[in-house]
DNA sequence: GAAATTTGTATTTTAAAAGATACAGGATAG
DNA sequence: CTATCCTGTATCTTTTAAAATACAAATTTC
């Protein structure tokens, strides 16, 4: 009744489940393309359930495409015939990274408005009870496939500074500087979350999918909260990544990021 | 008949789905302690499912003590007695964190073998076919609550160079610093995973919830592989921040981390 | 080539989840 | 005080998923 991607994926219930996981670890390298994944029978005691229903968890696979079953001789992981698109951003340098992806992605303006902060913005902005911010939701994508769903918010007065077709051409920080704002430091966090109905749509992947969340947040140099940013990245399309040098003497040896396009080159 | 956490955790299908959403997205933040969640109707129309269905997730939720439930008023979230745990690293120094970290938490020997290592792995390190690595994992406790499962591997001609025992007391790199390994680089990759029955179960939490999947592979000076990390992290106990200085003139403005102490300073 | 292992297929039974529905009762807004 | 909007509770039905089971067919292993 409600067929998600192009797959079969079971509607809910342990199949589902078990649909979910693999997929996840999968695509997360867990098994190799080419490996093969434990046998039915195998996997229906590790995850507690009858071979019946593994086997409807890995027909959903099937219907993916992520994995191939040979009679008598086992399930294996395929290869992805579509190169997997993987966007990389360096963590330690994710804002000019993003810059130049901007030219290589697509974004959709999913919603526009003025309205009351959510508890968790008024209090990283510091904005007043009462006070609205504009908030906009954007979708980016590369080669047509979305890979990140962003939620910004930008304090009302703030906001008034730039019009809809300046963000458009230009990148928020720069409008901002211009205006005379002075950009002081960013806090970023990042963690993890299930994809809810709205975010799985947008993503086009399934509910309760495994996301990379980025929350940010900017200030001036007076401490005034800027923007907050809320990311959400699909894994299989986009990754975080840093690279480390261990520098210094023998006494105060320690880890130090590579900054830019080194980052990319030490890498691999 | 297979209770997780002492809530009650619909076993499987949709209830069990949103269950999870809605936990997530109330650990998440979105709905901020106070604030009250959708009414049950309006919730059932968004998930796509029957006021009942709703009704079962909820009372989970209740169970695990994160909402509170008034008639006629709504259902809203709780202000977490027990302080979030919250450990928070830095990203951008990961390194020295982890080992500052690992004085304020207890480790656990979950599993200790030389295996044959998984493509990945054998990949990521440039393991010879048929080369063995050593295989450890562990569990990172603080405050007796598990916020870290931890997969390592190590060539074996390089685990050999340690015991089970120097591990214990002195942080990997240092006992290999001694031995005469020249410690080049390393290389992370951030991303979300599902967390699957056993990483589950090692976590105290529940099979389908988002886990923070940190990968991190360390290269001696000459490229060699010396060591791959598979971290997973529960994103409610566990969080990586980093924070970004402005700096630059007006010509070449652009963002540059913050190191070690200074980071935790200006945050928040 | 025989044995063991693995997937493919089919059927039936059992259990669980989801849905529909109706109404009671608390809380709030006007 | 009343209309409205919420949760609380209960029951019954329907639908769906899961399990149990048996056997066929392909593949690998020894």
């Amino acid at each position: 009744m409600n067929v998600q991607n192009g797959s079969a994926a079971p509607e809910g219930g342990k199949a589902r489940r078990i649909y979910l996981l693999l997929r996840d670890e999968i695509m997360g390298g867990t098994h190799a393309p080419g490996s093969a994944l434990p046998g039915e029978l195998r996997l229906a005691e590790t995850h507690g359930v009858s071979r019946v229903t593994i086997r409807r968890a890995l027909d959903a696979l099937v219907g993916d495409g992520l994995v191939e079953r040979r009679a008598g001789s086992g399930t294996v992981v395929r290869r992805p015939s579509t190169q997997p698109v993987q966007l990389r951003a360096d963590f330690a340098t994710l804002m000019p990274q993003l810059q130049r992806m901007a030219d290589a992605t697509t974004a959709r303006l999913l919603s526009f408005a003025y309205v009351n902060p959510p508890a968790m913005v008024a209090e990283a902005l510091n904005i007043a009870a009462g006070e609205r911010v504009q908030r906009a939701v954007r979708l980016r994508l590369a080669d047509d496939k979305a890979f990140s769903h962003l939620t910004t918010f930008v304090p009302e007065n703030i906001a008034q500074s730039y019009s809809e077709a300046d963000l458009a051409s230009t990148p928020l920080f720069r409008l901002l500087e211009r205006r005379g704002v002075r950009i002081g430091n960013a806090h970023q966090t990042v963690s993890a979350v299930l994809a809810t109905p709205d975010t799985a749509e947008a993503l086009e992947t399934t509910v309760g999918a495994a996301l990379i969340a980025l929350t940010r947040v900017v200030y001036d140099s007076d401490g005034a909260g800027i923007e907050y940013l809320s990311a959400l990245y699909r894994p299989d399309r986009f990754q975080l990544e840093m690279t480390l040098n261990r520098v210094g003497g023998s006494d105060d040896r320690h880890w130090e990021p590579v900054f830019g396009e080194a980052a990319q080159r030490t890498a691999k």
